[in-house]
DNA sequence: AGGAGAATAGAA
DNA sequence: TCTATTCTCCTG
């Protein structure tokens, strides 16, 4: 009879950040034990010839008892840093995404703490006057410095009172620490009380709104605040967030990437009276990690932030908002793709909270849930104030004489708008100067070469007046060439139009009043956009401008949207196309008319009778939803179906193409109800030197979906062909390219 | 992924 | 023949 062998001592499974979809065993350090309250902590480790810093995600006897393991290095908390609903919601978006457990949690720790630095002091900072400056306070002259130490003179104040309370305080300050006079000090970061300011008055529908998020408190629940641009959306947040404040619980706010201006912020803290955590890609990695910390000690109670954000840890939550919930920008489109307005509804449901999501223009996914009851839907259809919605005109262009592609109506409507002493915004969906160089006498135009095929050619456009050319696929840039390189001829022309070209053309029509472009040439740097917008301010004049002026910014002077390139959008390939131009022009149309001035939208096409265009004018942004989700659910298409996007890139088409129809035989074998797609060549099938294809899957159910990929994605991992291309999934992919 | 050792292709 | 670059394998 054999002995029973001794249970081996535990040891610590950790997830690593290499793409391997698996766990390694390591032994805890001479002299610790593995035991389950580890999991959750950060270790560094010997893998391979080099360091990392993985997490605990398991403990338990070896995977394979007869291995010789490594031990780790060093634990590198006292206190796991990862644990409870957050890690179980990032198990989960792991199993979702089909991605490795140690690529999803990098992803989610703040880049300090990936690196394996400690968990920051979390201290708050305020400022005092310095024995000194008690002294000599009375003897400082009149000003802002002065001002400054009268306000400390009773006792230290914390920066986020400052704040509020003096515009501009930190060059007084600095200008006392010069003197010697003032100090920062660390304060413990006291849960603040908070000292709300009062906002408007709600109206009916907005309490509506309220009392129903206030309703779902403790529980989950998914809400869908579906409100016209002006409607008051934020006055909702504000409440519902200052009632989960008031029960000593956190909110997290999920913005857009544009979404995130120091006014919303400004907003935010004076009316919730708390301090307002704000996460965004600006932060340095000091400060991100100082926020995930003090979320993580239950200290922080607020956080507004982009994508990332979803990732904060929330051992308080009380409630979770979703702003603009149909923009692009919260799903992330490489390394770990995930969305994080889903990930957010994941989380609210484990952590028993509800999740609101705001929108003018819901997303079509949303939509459906609130019609299909998942949703609580909340309508706000009224517009704040006096503001009334803007007439919608089109305007015809087949035929017409155009000038930097406006018609002579267009220009009309300006010159009207102008003489109504308003302003106009003349929005184009691109960028750049002109799409592409052509040249008059045999036609040759400027193709990128490190994009374009023979068969497809990749348009370079022009930029900086006209001397370079640049690809906006791969960022090749080069000289603008004077004459043709085919015929030798001098007549090169820009084709099309883009903002530049349309400013040129409106400051020679229009001397006497500013032009300003607006794109991302024009407001690389923060804040950029702010300081334009408000130089521009509410005299008579006219904006160029792309996607970035699409939302936010009040404009109370603005009665003329003019609207070029529609027809960019009305035909393309990817089914998303048409919702995306319908929310753009909503939300670039809730520009014009947000004051007492009636507003007007003129949309200038080719095609003044496509359905898309006449249903959005006619009924408005929900029927347009209506139809389109009808088109969807007659197409087979999402929210109808459920998708996912393999991808894979190398130097020969054909790595990429045995690696797809291997990943495609792995999938069929499955046996799952799945359709399958492909390979084909990427809609940009070169790119920067690669070939890119895809393969897409389809299914009505996403459990066939998900079946089939658990199924399949080991040997995928596995193969050879993989070793040979750069692949990756992405599940329920946004755009199909 | 990323590092190391093996295999292979160009320059003397 | 020797070195530069690509290929393949492995990570506990």
């Amino acid at each position: 009879m054999p002995e029973p062998s001794p249970t081996p001592p535990s040891v610590w499974r950790l997830a690593l950040p290499v793409p391997l979809p698996r766990l390694f065993d390591y032994r805890p350090p001479a002299g610790e034990s593995a035991g389950p309250e580890d999991v959750g902590l950060r270790v560094r480790v010997p893998f391979g010839t080099r360091e990392l810093v993985g997490v605990v995600a398991d403990v338990g006897p070896p995977e394979d008892p007869a291995a010789e393991l490594k031990a780790a290095l060093e634990r590198l908390d006292p206190e796991p840093v990862l644990q409870g609903e957050l890690l179980e919601s990032l198990r989960w978006l792991a199993r979702y995404t089909h991605a490795p457990l140690g690529e999803v949690l990098t992803t989610a720790l703040p880049a300090a703490l990936r690196r394996g630095e400690a968990m920051p002091d979390t201290h708050a900072w305020a400022w005092q006057l310095t024995e000194a400056g008690q002294t000599a306070r009375e003897r400082l002259r009149a000003g802002r410095p002065r001002l400054l130490a009268d306000r400390l003179q009773p006792g230290p104040l914390d920066e986020d009172r400052l704040d509020l309370e003096f515009e501009d305080w930190r060059s007084a300050a600095r200008a006392l620490v010069k003197r010697g006079l003032a100090e920062r000090v660390a304060i413990p970061a006291a849960a603040h009380a908070p000292l709300p300011a009062a906002g408007p008055a709600l109206n009916l529908e907005q309490q509506a709104a309220v009392d129903a998020v206030l309703a779902s408190a403790g529980g989950f629940a998914g809400l869908l605040l579906d409100g016209v641009t002006g409607s008051g959306k934020t006055e909702v947040y504000l409440h519902a967030i200052a009632d989960c404040l008031a029960r000593g619980k956190q909110a997290l706010v999920l913005v857009p990437e544009i979404g995130l201006t120091p006014q919303t912020l400004a907003r935010f803290r004076a009316r919730l009276g708390v301090p307002v955590h704000a996460l965004h890609s600006g932060l340095s990695d000091n400060e991100r990690a100082r926020t995930w910390a003090a979320f993580a000690r239950g200290e922080a109670r607020v956080a507004v932030g982009t994508r990332s954000a979803v990732f904060l840890p929330l051992p308080d939550a009380g409630l979770i908002v979703v702003d603009e919930e149909h923009d692009g920008s919260f799903k992330q489109l490489d390394g770990i793709r995930y969305h994080a307005r889903d990930f957010a509804l994941v989380r609210g449901k484990a952590l028993e909270v509800p999740v609101l999501l705001g929108s003018a223009t819901p997303s079509l996914e949303s939509l459906r849930n609130a019609q299909s009851g998942r949703y609580e839907h909340l309508r706000l259809h009224a517009r704040a104030g006096q503001a009334q919605a803007p007439r919608v005109r089109v305007c015809d262009v087949r035929k017409r004489p155009l000038e930097a592609g406006l018609s002579p109506e267009m220009f009309a409507a300006i010159e009207q708008a102008l003489t109504a002493d308003g302003q106009v915004l003349v929005f184009k969906n691109r960028r750049g100067y002109a799409p592409v160089l052509l040249c008059h006498d045999c036609g040759w135009s400027a193709h990128c070469p490190r994009c374009s095929t023979p068969l497809q050619g990749t348009p370079m456009t022009v930029h900086a007046g006209g001397r370079r050319l640049q690809c906006h696929h791969c960022g090749t840039r080069r000289p603008a060439p004077s004459a043709c390189p085919d015929c030798g001829g001098l007549a090169l022309q820009a084709q099309g139009a883009g903002t530049e070209r349309i400013e040129e053309a409106l400051a020679a029509r229009f001397p006497e009043v500013p032009v300003v472009r607006i794109d991302r040439g024009t407001t690389q740097r923060r804040d950029a956009l702010e300081k334009l917008l408000a130089q521009f301010g509410t005299q008579r004049g006219i904006l160029v401008g792309t996607q970035m002026l699409a939302k936010g910014h009040d404009l109370p002077n603005l009665t003329l949207v003019a609207v070029v390139g529609v027809d960019e959008g009305l035909f393309s390939a990817d089914f998303r196309a048409p919702e995306k131009l319908a929310q753009l022009l909503i939300q670039v149309a809730g520009r014009a008319g947000r004051a007492q001035r009636a507003g007007e939208v003129l949309l200038q096409t080719h095609h003044p009778d496509h359905p898309l265009l006449n249903t959005l004018i006619a009924g408005g942004y929900h029927a347009f939803a209506g139809a389109e989700l009808a088109q969807r659910d007659a197409a087979g298409f999402p929210p109808f179906a459920h998708m996912a996007m393999l991808r894979a890139e190398a130097k020969q088409v054909e790595a990429c193409e045995a690696f797809l129809r291997m990943a495609r035989e792995c999938l069929r074998a499955q046996g799952a109800p799945l359709d399958l797609h492909g390979p084909l060549p990427a809609p940009m099938p070169r790119r920067a030197g690669f070939q890119r294809m895809q393969l897409l899957l389809s299914a009505a159910d996403r459990r066939s979906l998900h079946g089939a990929l658990d199924g399949a994605m080991p040997a995928i991992h596995a193969s050879p062909e993989a070793r040979k291309v750069r692949w990756s999934l992405d599940v329920d992919p946004v755009d199909l390219y």
